[in-house]
DNA sequence: CCTATTGTGGATGTCAAGGTCCACTTGTCT
DNA sequence: AGACAAGTGGACCTTGACATCCACAATAGG
């Protein structure tokens, strides 16, 4: 439903919105969020270049989050990695632009209810989240130490 | 958002519904839906499977739907060729079984309103709708003759 | 200036979804 | 029975998402 690589950016994110302002390697974000870390290089970057996340390199570089993470939503993630596109139009073309039929006027509401729902979503809530008993943290693993 | 295999379902299905009961071969389905046809069969094949649909093999063969259009869904047919799959549990995996993650349960809480909102359209409402002057049908391409 | 550290970008590999083809089975009609 | 019209199943091809690897550029510290 959501990409591989959207649940590895919102991993990555969650991570470094814990650690604020002190940067962390890619490999750093990678042991503690259980992602392959050639790959979360790649990722990094779609996040970077969407200017989600400021990247410092050299010794002691890393990645920080350059966005306050109350004003991050989930939706905000997702989009920067891997768009959920609405359906602008009926695939078959052929019908006016402005309005799509039934059929299509309800798939694009269904992206929309998904859209609302990642949207009302911010990083700092997750965090914030009451921690009785179970999972404590947002990213499971972290949870038990290592 | 929703696989490209389920927006061809999704066009056979609402086209059985609109031809009721008489059998549209693989071939007839194809050209109204503009699906390709070695593809469409696999996917009928799938709706079959699932008992959405009815084949008929030989002469004057073909499908039809099995099921009542008013007690049809959308989300029945995405369901039946390619299932959105709620998050069951953390990917990590290392916690608990039976609670998410706060991240993971918003996920999830997002696929669900797809569910809830894909689940609350029946086809025979797709037909029925009110046809003021644009897209009078749901298959879009099927409105203008051919 | 030199070296170690870290992100960047490109080439490449792997695998499942989407798509095509064809031989085979099942059914109808004469 | 024979011929034709359908769906069925398997083999195969193509493409994009996921993933790996490596040479290169930037930066900090000595």
């Amino acid at each position: 439903m959501i990409s591989q690589t959207a649940e590895y950016a919102l991993r990555a994110i969650v991570y470094l919105a814990d650690q604020c302002d002190t940067p962390q390697t890619t490999r750093q974000i990678a042991e503690v969020t259980r992602v392959p870390a050639g790959y979360l290089a790649k990722v990094m970057q779609g996040l970077s270049r969407s200017g989600l996340v400021r990247a410092q390199r050299g010794l002691h570089g890393g990645f920080t989050l350059a966005v306050p993470p109350k004003e991050l939503t989930v939706l905000n993630v997702v989009q920067a990695v891997d768009p959920l596109r609405r359906i602008e139009r009926c695939p078959l073309g052929i019908v006016s632009h402005q309005s799509l039929c039934p059929l299509h006027r309800r798939l694009d509401n269904a992206v929309a209810m998904m859209e609302k729902s990642l949207a009302c979503s911010t990083i700092a809530e997750l965090l914030a989240e009451p921690k009785r008993g179970t999972a404590p943290k947002p990213l499971c693993a972290i949870a038990d130490g290592r």
